[in-house]
DNA sequence: ATGAGTGCAAATAGTTTGCAAGCTG
DNA sequence: CAGCTTGCAAACTATTTGCACTCAT
């Protein structure tokens, strides 16, 4: 197990919520992951009949607001996740045409937790998503 | 009709576009909001029985692809749209309670760009969304 | 007149909820 | 052993698609 995995979990359990083995399991697919995942998708990426899709969803909310794992947006809507790989917060450029993804580490979240700090607004987050064509899918 | 109706509106045609009475009241419809809307409040928003919702999809979504109107999206994932308010882009400080809204001029487009470049990717664009809570919502 | 645009109905995709049974701390 | 968590089925919300009809150019 990861301990990016491992710190996630310790995470978890000084919050009081529970460590089973489909959180396990949903964990390590997205530590594994090299771009960030739909519920879909990290469902398709655990062990067959190891968790229910349900589950997958109820898991990433509660790990989302448990501040173990980053909250995304597609283009089209679909919610994507993914855990830090270990690098902190940071965002994605993604292809339209094949999902292709790169790590992106330019953020302002510092300016916008200023700015909304002015507008008397509190617990600032922000979601940003870059989108383009990558090479191999111009031609 | 407002003046940034009256820009989308040729903007509309020298693209090939039609231009509608539905498409019409869309656009200013827009024009008057003072957030950005999806398309159930957009639709919501116009005068009863003068276009389906349906529509609003279509269009909203052909405007964007027209570069007339904004895309966003809400922290669930619900697409919302902005005719620019006259002022360019711009983004969106949203109360995740109220859904009351302000508008934002931080924005880094330019090194998004230039970093996606980078990548070789072609045909930007990006998604910011921030929230919050406002101070009204805050007792 | 011709093809883009519209309305209506129905289909989808993504996500959420209710409830009984199972497992963690 | 209390109550958080899970699985299954079903409901829901936002959005898309098919098709015949209408209207802008």
């Amino acid at each position: 197990m990861d301990q990016i995995v491992q710190d996630a979990i310790s995470i978890l359990r000084k919050q009081g919520l529970r460590v089973t083995e489909q959180r396990k399991l949903i964990l390590q697919a997205l530590a594994n992951s090299q771009s960030p995942w739909s519920a879909e998708e990290t469902h398709a990426n655990l062990p067959p009949g190891s968790c229910d899709l349900v589950t997958v969803y109820r898991c990433l909310d509660q790990f989302d607001k448990a501040g173990v794992i980053d909250l995304g947006v597609r283009e089209n809507g679909t919610k994507v996740y993914c855990l830090g790989h270990g690098l902190g917060h940071h965002h994605h450029l993604t292809c339209r045409d094949c999902g292709r993804t790169e790590r992106i580490d330019l953020c302002m979240g510092e300016e916008l937790e200023e700015t909304a700090k002015s507008f008397g607004f509190i617990e600032i987050s922000h979601i940003m998503e870059v989108f383009g064509r990558c090479p191999s899918c111009v031609n």
